[in-house]
RNA sequence: GUGGGUAUGGCGCAGUUGGCAGCGCGCAAGAUUGUGGCUCUUGAGGCCGUGGGUUCGAGCCCCACUACUCACCCCA
């Protein structure tokens, strides 16, 4: 017996419905949004996301899926979404057209973790990023795309947690407040975060150790030394999701692991999964695109994990729409029906309604019995009187009822 | 990488002081040959995670390993 790999799903017959109805609605609301999909390769070069997302970051650290292909290129399966994303708007000119772009992307992305609930290797990732603005109405529209999203599935209770951790020249000023802080109290932190005082001091922010929380309380806050614009630009975004009605909770201490993250970010977090309750997260990214190697561009956008949300889902108990069954299921009254049975089935998929017969030799009461377990919709029996009249009995499965039709009402019958 | 828990048919589980491997669900067939669900009968399906040890005898006791799972770290 060969296993399926470590932190990966199947994801089966009888629950993939479940996805498609996910998949719709983020198709749904990408359309209402103006958003136009993206594909971008699985892999890419490993240079993008050691400069994309940051070497210093746990996910290029230690968990990225990489290997030399034949050809001696280092390649990594993609560990998110927006570096693929960004690196194809420069390659093919996206900035020359009229600008912002905004697109969605659903993907699968890889990352060398240990699994545990709401946590797997490979992942599924529902993103939109938004190119070529620094307003900060662009930050409000990627927020309130998350959150009516949200509220389309039904998902209500989520915590959203706003912060702002400042552009390039005010988070220069932050960070060297924070050094200075953390050294003079590094005594009291864990080992962990004395190695990031230095690199990067707020991932400090970050840790659950409880001597290192109780100095992060007295810790510098960003939101102090923000300047002028990024203060601007905060508020009018805090007064954008205000007109929504879109709650939200400020948090200066929230981090996100990922450098490449300038200004606005956000989570959209949930106590009901575990430990792992951020289901969504994003913000601003205008270093991103100049860091990889395209003209300095200003961007804002978000991924969101669908495993995730399927545990919010199911915890929450909210309701997916029922898997898609065949509508008509057809049995020769005896063997030498058979061929007529075919004809018939072929006839009404002709038509565009499913229908589906026997393909194991079952008795005729073994049909019957077969049929119900399946869950279709309508039976009907192929024998002398359907083949001699012309008129067929279709039995109604859920309250046993019988309706007499024809060939051509029988057609109508099911695009009523 | 560091801890805790678990491992017995497809799924969920029981298994007594160590003595013939079971139950529920599911699956398959049948109960006077043109109508399912309820009920009844029958059947298929397990090297008890792997390797060693103790014992006349191990699903059970001991050791090691592996896998899964939850948590830390980090993230979606």
């Amino acid at each position: 017996m060969i296993n399926i790999p470590k932190g990966t799903k199947d994801i089966l017959p009888q629950e993939s419905y479940k996805w498609h109805f996910i998949e719709n609605i983020i198709r749904e609301l990408s359309s209402i949004h103006g958003l136009l999909e993206i594909r971008t390769p699985t892999f890419e070069h490993t240079e993008l996301f050691l400069r994309g997302v940051g070497d210093t970051t746990d996910i290029v650290n230690k968990e990225m899926y990489s290997f030399l292909d034949k050809g001696d290129r280092s390649i990594t399966l993609k560990p998110e979404g927006t570096a693929g994303v960004a690196r194809a708007y420069i390659e093919n000119g996206l900035g020359s057209l009229p600008q912002p772009i905004k697109m969605y992307y659903l993907t699968s992305v890889f990352r060398y973790e240990k699994p545990q609930a709401g946590r797997l290797r490979e992942h599924h990732q529902f993103g939109v990023e938004l190119f070529g603005t620094y307003h900060p109405l662009a930050d409000v529209e990627i927020i309130s795309i998350a959150s009516s999203f949200f509220r389309k599935l039904g998902i209500e209770g989520l915590t959203l947690k706003i912060n702002n951790i400042g552009c390039k020249k005010c988070r220069q000023n932050y960070n060297d407040a924070l050094k200075e802080f953390f050294s003079k109290n590094s005594e009291d932190l864990c080992p962990i975060c004395n190695a990031r005082i230095n690199k990067n001091p707020l991932r400090v922010l970050d840790c659950k150790e409880l001597s290192c929380k109780k100095v992060i309380l007295n810790a510098p806050i960003c939101t102090d030394f923000l300047c002028a614009e990024c203060k601007a630009h905060k508020e009018t975004v805090e007064q954008g999701l205000n007109s929504l009605s879109i709650d939200y909770t400020n948090d200066p201490y929230l981090v996100r692991g990922l450098d490449y993250y300038t200004g606005t970010v956000f989570e959209f977090v949930s106590e009901k999964i575990g430990a792992q309750g951020t289901v969504c997260g994003g913000g601003r990214y205008n270093d991103l695109v100049e860091e990889i190697g395209g003209k300095s561009t200003p961007a804002v956008g978000f991924g969101l994990g669908i495993e995730r949300l399927l545990l919010l889902m199911e915890a929450m108990g909210v309701l997916i729409r029922e898997k898609e069954t065949t509508e008509v299921f057809v049995i020769p009254q005896n063997d030498s029906f058979q061929n007529e049975c075919l004809k018939v089935i072929s006839y009404l998929r002709e038509n565009g309604i499913s229908a589906e017969n026997d393909l194991s030799g079952r008795s005729f009461k073994s049909q019957l019995k077969y049929a119900n377990k399946m869950g279709f919709k309508y039976l009907m029996v192929i024998g002398e009187t359907e083949v001699n009249s012309g008129i067929f009995s279709l039995k109604n499965m859920a309250n046993g009822e019988i309706i007499e039709l024809n060939k051509i009402e029988l057609v109508s019958f099911f695009r009523r």
